[in-house]
DNA sequence: CTGTTGTATTTATTAGTATAAATATAATGA
DNA sequence: TCATTATATTTATACTAATAAATACAACAG
């Protein structure tokens, strides 16, 4: 009716604003950044509601499907969650690391990266974290790390090497999570966590150094002990020593990673089902 | 016909497969899961084709719009390109850092991230970055730098300040290009790309200290001519005194970022355009 | 008051159709 | 022979309509 003048004069203004290099700028990603640029100048956050679909729709003259697309972006991105019934609908949501980080991956999963290159960074982001909590944690946090740490002299006799390392990586995790500045946070993190699938991934990761995991222990007691009397310079002191220990004691197994960076976290359980695709007749082609 | 059953089929394993919290994955992302798991195992790379909407229609059982969306959500993250014409369709594409780039962005948008804790990272990383790429760098990479320093001290009279900026950070990009450790090299990239559009957004951005671009420039030169002769240690020691210098000189403006995070990059350019959602009645509620 | 059932609302998915863009190929002209 | 133009084919893109699924809320029975 009156809404198709409405969906031209978008897509005009753009494709003339963008001069002339790149691809003509899809509709539903106009939409998307359109709703992006809502949410920033509103500063909305965490629950607050977008238009439903059919609000959206004559709004931007477009159909169901461009708007779904659109919703389809952010929704990739992590800024909102759609969710059906009344109620329901686009809500936003102020995303966590895990799109970050999956982003993270993939872009990973195509370059060169070794075991190397991932201390080079937790030599120097590892200690830096751990130095800026100091003071910063509360009763909870530490005996958060108590129990992991018995958790990790309870079962560290006979059992799977991998559990361990599993609670050795959950330790950083609980010092990132107390960090206050966010981006270190999320690098420690995601080194942690690029780590811990490493561990899932190779199964042939049961090295019997049982030297290697006590001196993570040590560490881990001697760090909290340093913490309880906020001695940062300890603090880092003992983090610095863990991380190279750590280092050398590094596999060759962890040596070549960013192979399956692509199937993270929660596509690991499903890692070796048949893909359908496999089931094609012929379908890649490389010149 | 056929292929009903191979939905449910699909649809039913993986409802079953993830036992109790969450939401039921949608058919969408296991498709676009599938793929993806396919790109993996095939180790797929650059250029290479995956089937057109049709193939993928009849081979999952579903209908355009969800193979329309699963597309979608790999082309979101980067994985793919979707083109038109013949000798088009989803052709794999390995991802730049701008996807995860602005994911991270969307998350720090709603975090708390001030100048002092960029710098925080800054200093570590930058000054690592500087000396892991002694003795890699090319001829060509150091009259890349060359150049810019001279149009860095061109420029340096009475022009804009910001053109100063954008030259200064160029600089550090030009470095960030040449680290062969990926990690490191996206976080200083990203590191950049956030004072850049810093500089962009504050338009008041223009504290008239010449002293600042003088002493960058001076810096700048001094790191070519280590380079030149691959002094690590002076490269090191100079890229700190650097860095430190800068975060020194950081504006107030520059304690409050993040707050502007999800307009990014090439979104800078429509900043100013009204939001379509803007003409709503009454949208949002929050309770 | 409590638990269940029904109903309304909203997204999710499917189906079909039509349009626009990009490319290859054939036809045409010089 | 070579370049240019026209045409046809392939493909994504966009729209319309209709059904299915999920949830919240109200009505109802115990």
């Amino acid at each position: 009716m009156t809404q198709a003048p409405v969906s031209k004069t978008v897509s005009k203004t753009v494709s003339t604003a963008s001069p002339a290099v790149k691809r003509r700028p899809k509709l539903a990603e106009l939409i998307s950044d359109d709703i992006k640029r809502w949410i920033a100048v509103e500063s909305l956050g965490q629950g607050d509601r977008l238009p439903n679909e059919k609000a959206l729709m004559e709004l931007y003259g477009s159909a169901k499907g461009t708007v779904r697309e659109a919703l389809k972006i952010l929704e990739v991105e992590g800024l909102i969650t759609l969710k059906t019934g009344p109620k329901g609908g686009a809500v936003i949501n102020q995303p966590g690391m895990e799109p970050a980080s999956r982003m993270l991956r993939n872009f990973l999963h195509f370059q060169q990266l070794d075991g190397k290159q991932v201390y080079q960074l937790r030599k120097l982001l590892e200690v830096e974290l751990a130095a800026s909590v100091v003071g910063t944690l509360t009763e909870t946090d530490l005996q958060q790390m108590e129990a992991n740490m018995a958790a990790c002299a309870c079962c560290g006799g006979e059992e799977d090497h991998r559990h361990q390392r599993f609670l050795e990586l959950e330790f950083h995790q609980l010092l990132a999570k107390a960090c206050p500045n966010p981006l270190l946070a999320f690098m420690c993190q995601f080194l942690n966590d690029m780590l811990r699938d490493l561990v899932v991934i190779k199964k042939a990761y049961v090295p019997e150094r049982k030297q290697f995991d006590y001196a993570n222990q040590d560490y881990h007691r001697q760090l909290v002990e340093a913490y309880r009397m906020e001695d940062s310079l300890r603090v880092r002191h003992i983090m610095a020593e863990h991380m190279a220990d750590a280092e050398s004691h590094m596999s060759a197994l962890e040596a070549e990673m960013a192979a399956q960076m692509l199937i993270s976290g929660d596509l690991l359980h499903t890692y070796h089902h048949r893909s359908k695709l496999h089931d094609l007749p012929s379908a890649n082609a490389a010149p």
